[in-house]
DNA sequence: TTAACCTATCGTAATATTGCGTTATAGCAA
DNA sequence: TTGCTATAACGCAATATTACGATAGGTTAA
């Protein structure tokens, strides 16, 4: 159906699904890492930094604002982009614990 | 279109993604902290586990496995499935190195 | 005001994903 | 052989995602 059947998992199972998706597509992961990169906040530099249109940027940072991991700020006419410490703590944590709990058997198969 | 354009980033935000895939929808998160609880692997206690039926399992299944974090033995009619350790530390890595790369900003916005 | 921007939104097209029922297919047991 | 179980594969329907051009709104500078 294309439909995620979202009721049927718990909740934490539901927040890592939506947080990885901040890394699902490669332009995401391109914004993030540039977000990483410079200490001060972007606007639409990444327009001229990525082969991608002004709308398809555009929407990107929309779904990652959506998912939390980036704010932005209205500066004048740009609006400034960055890292949400919060929510970025919160994905850190929430893989690390996932990663972590991998305990490697004897060559089970 | 639908279609994500690859061939525009580099390798390493390529294979982010792909590995993102795997934790991006809460069935695979379930099936992969399924797998983490169990030290013996599992073919299709998962029908029995989760909601969903045995073709949505098995595509879910077949996701995993392309995108190589989870491998499968075949043994008589069932298939063992569990955790490749390879990709798995390879996952591991490659997030915790996108994790430690932020550094907190004094508010940048 | 006008002109030059930066962004967001809208509409569209193409493709991907999710989920399921329904079939194959393969191994094993009787 | 037959029957049972476990998987995989196929095909369908519904929805989601990706990407873009065009448009519209808001802000600053001239």
């Amino acid at each position: 159906m294309g439909v995620t059947k979202t009721a049927l998992f718990k909740k934490k199972q539901n927040r890592i699904a939506t947080l990885a998706k901040a890394f699902d597509h490669p332009a995401r992961v391109a914004i993030i890492e540039y977000l990483l990169r410079h200490e001060t906040c972007i606007c639409n530099d990444l327009v001229n930094e990525f082969p991608l249109s002004q709308s398809t940027i555009t929407q990107h940072l929309k779904e990652l604002k959506r998912i939390g991991i980036i704010k932005g700020e209205v500066e004048g006419p740009k609006v400034n982009y960055c890292i949400d410490e919060k929510v970025w703590e919160e994905t850190k944590g929430i893989f690390n614990q996932l990663f972590t709990q991998y305990v490697s058997k004897n060559d089970c198969c």
